[in-house]
DNA sequence: TCGGAGCATCAGTTCAAATGACGCTTCTTT
DNA sequence: AAAGAAGCGTCATTTGAACTGATGCTCCGA
C-alpha cells in the first residue's frame, strides 16, 4: 500500500527539483526527504528520481506516480472540505439581519425550521434596514440578511450582494376604520393626494418607494409625520393624524381600529431577498438558511393567497 | 491532512458494520480500530459513526467520507498498478533516436522484436544524427539512441554516454553501374582521388570519416555536392555527378543504376552503438531495448556475411 | 436478573520516522 | 589547482504514533 505522506514528499521533490528544497518547503530535514523517497522507491520497486549533481529529475515511473499523487491528494482535500462543510451545520453559528416586518413574520418561521434541522448551530439575529444590513455583512457581523428593494427604483441594493428572491410584498393603504374612503370599493393612490401622510421612518428604505408611487400617480405626498416603526405608524393612523402605506408583511398584526385596502395594479411592490456577500466563502449554515427562507417564503405566499381568497 | 490508513479502517468498519468485524478483517485488534476511528473523528471534528449496541451505522459525515475513501483508495491502487506495469514492462513508453540509415534497417527489426515481447510499452522514434541525439537525451526527450563514431577519430561522441557496441559498418564506394572502374576487381580509395565526391550532408557525422579516410589514402577529396540524405546521394551518383562512399547500412536499398564495391582493409568503418546517458536511471524498457538491439545487430551481421559469402 | 455482544479506556511495547552529524560527489570560483 | 558551495546518502539516536492485551462499561434479549 503506497503511503500518501510519501507521495506528498515525492510531489514536493518533483515540484521543487531537489530534495533540499522540498525538505524546506515541507519543514523537514533533507535526510527525512531522502529516506521517504528511498522508502517509496524500495516499496514500489522502481527508481522514481534521477539524481544529478544539481538536483533530481523524475523518471518515467516517477512522473506517473506524481500524476496519481496529485489526484489522490486533491481528492483527500475534497474530502476534508466536505467534512468541514458538514461539520459546519453541526456547530458554529449563523448571524442574521432582517428588516423589521420580516423579522416579525417570515424570519421566525425560518428560524424555527432551521433550528429543528440543525439544532447545534447557534443562531443570532439583529433588526436592520437593508443599507445597514449590508454594512454589517461587510463588517463581518452578519452572515445573511433579509433585504428589500423596488423594481422601479434601481440601485437600492449594493451590487456586491448575492440575492435570492423570496417574495413580492405589495403595499396597501392603511386607514382609520371610520375614514370616509374606508368603504369605497376601489381605491387609488390619487384618492389620498390631499391627505397628510405618515411615513415609517425606521423603514428608511420605504420612503423612496412611497414617493415614487405617488409621483407615478401624479402627486407629491405631504408627509405629516415620521414614525419610528410600523406599529407606531399604525397607532398614528389610528389617532387620525393621517394615512399611510404599509406592505402586507407589516399588516400583521393590524391595529383593530384600522383597515387596510389593496391598491390593485397601481400598488407599489417591494421585492424581498435573502442576501449575502457575493464574494468569498458561503458557509453551509448560510446556504441551508437561504434554502429554508425560500421554502418558508413559498409557504407564506400560499397561505396569504388562501387567506385572500 | 486525513490519514489514508484511517480511511481504510473506516471503510472496513462501514462495510462490516462493527468495529470487531472490521478488526478481524484487517487483522487488527478491536481497540486498534476503535482508536483509529476515534482519531479520525477527533481530527475531522465530526462524529462519523453512530454507535448502537448491535454495532455501528454511518452518520451523514461518515457516509460522505467513506465515499471519498473509496475513491482515494481506488486511485492509490491504480497508481500501484501503473507502477507495477512500468516496472514489469507492461506499460510506459520508450523514446528512441536513430541516425537515418539504422532507422531504416536495424531499428525497425529491433522495434518489431521489442513490440512482440512488450506490446504494452508505447514506442516513439525520431531520426537524429549522433550529436543531436545526445542533446535530446540530455533534454529528456529521448531514452535510448543509435549513434556511430569512428575508431580513428576520437571525441566524436560525448564522454557521458553509456555505449553498447552493436556492429561495425564499413563504407563502400558507390558508383554508377557504367562507371569505368565498376568492373575493376579491387578498388582503392586513391582510385577516386580525381573524381568529384558527393557527401551526404544530413549525415554530418560521416563527413569527418570520409575526410580522414581520404587523408589516410593520401589525397583530399573534392566535394562536388552535399546531399540531404543517402537516397538523394544515390540519386546524384546515378546522374553521373560524382561518386560517394556509403556505409553498408545505407546501401539498402541500392539504386538499381548503381553498384557498390567494398574497399578492403582501407575502408573507413563506423562503429555503431546503442547509447544512453551514463549518469542516472536506466528504465527497464531502455535496458530491454538495448539487449534486443544487441541481438538484432548480431543477426544482421550474420545475414550480411552470409549474403557476402 | 443474568449473559453476551460490542465499544471505550488504559498501560505497555514496538516500530516507523524525523533529527543532527558526517561523508561523498559534483560543479563553480578564485 | 584548491577551496567552497550545493546536494544526496548513511548512521545513530530520539521521539511519537499505533498496535496489543486486559479490563470496564452499556445495551439488549432471554
Amino acid at each position: 500500500m503506497l503511503d500518501v505522506r510519501r507521495l506528498k514528499v515525492l510531489r514536493e521533490v518533483a515540484r521543487r527539483g531537489s530534495f533540499s528544497a522540498a525538505a524546506q518547503a515541507l519543514s523537514f530535514t533533507q535526510p527525512a526527504v531522502s529516506q521517504q523517497v528511498a522508502a517509496l522507491e524500495r516499496e514500489s520497486g522502481s527508481t522514481l528520481l534521477e539524481r544529478n549533481a544539481r538536483g533530481v529529475r523524475l523518471t518515467e515511473a516517477g512522473a506517473a506516480l506524481v500524476t496519481h499523487a496529485d489526484a489522490i491528494l486533491a481528492r483527500i482535500e475534497d474530502a476534508e472540505d466536505e467534512l468541514a462543510a458538514i461539520a459546519g451545520l453541526r456547530g458554529g453559528r449563523l448571524r442574521l439581519a432582517s428588516f423589521q416586518s420580516a423579522g416579525a413574520t417570515l424570519l421566525p418561521r425560518a428560524v424555527a425550521e432551521f433550528n429543528g434541522r440543525h439544532p447545534d448551530v447557534e443562531l443570532g439575529m439583529v433588526v436592520a434596514e437593508p443599507s445597514e444590513a449590508s454594512e454589517r455583512m461587510r463588517a463581518g457581523d452578519v452572515d445573511l440578511a433579509l433585504v428589500y428593494d423596488s423594481e422601479r427604483i434601481p440601485g437600492m441594493l449594493d451590487d456586491d450582494l448575492d440575492l435570492t428572491h423570496l417574495l413580492d410584498d405589495p403595499y396597501e393603504v392603511v386607514l382609520p376604520e371610520n375614514h370616509p374612503l374606508a368603504s369605497r370599493r376601489r381605491l387609488r393612490l390619487a384618492d389620498f393626494s390631499d391627505e397628510p401622510w405618515i411615513v415609517s421612518g425606521s423603514q428608511a428604505g420605504c420612503r423612496p418607494i412611497y414617493e415614487r408611487a405617488c409621483a407615478d400617480a401624479g402627486f407629491e405626498p405631504r408627509f405629516a409625520f415620521e414614525a419610528d416603526e410600523t406599529m407606531a405608524a399604525q397607532a398614528l393612523v389610528a389617532t387620525g393624524v393621517g394615512i399611510t402605506l404599509l406592505p402586507r408583511l407589516a399588516l400583521n398584526p393590524l391595529n383593530p381600529a384600522l383597515v387596510s385596502r389593496p391598491l390593485g395594479r397601481e400598488a407599489p411592490v417591494r421585492r424581498i431577498w435573502a442576501a449575502h456577500l457575493g464574494e468569498g466563502f458561503v458557509s453551509p449554515a448560510t446556504e441551508a438558511m437561504r434554502q429554508i427562507l425560500c421554502d418558508t417564503a413559498g409557504d407564506f405566499l400560499a397561505e396569504s393567497q388562501l387567506a385572500a381568497a
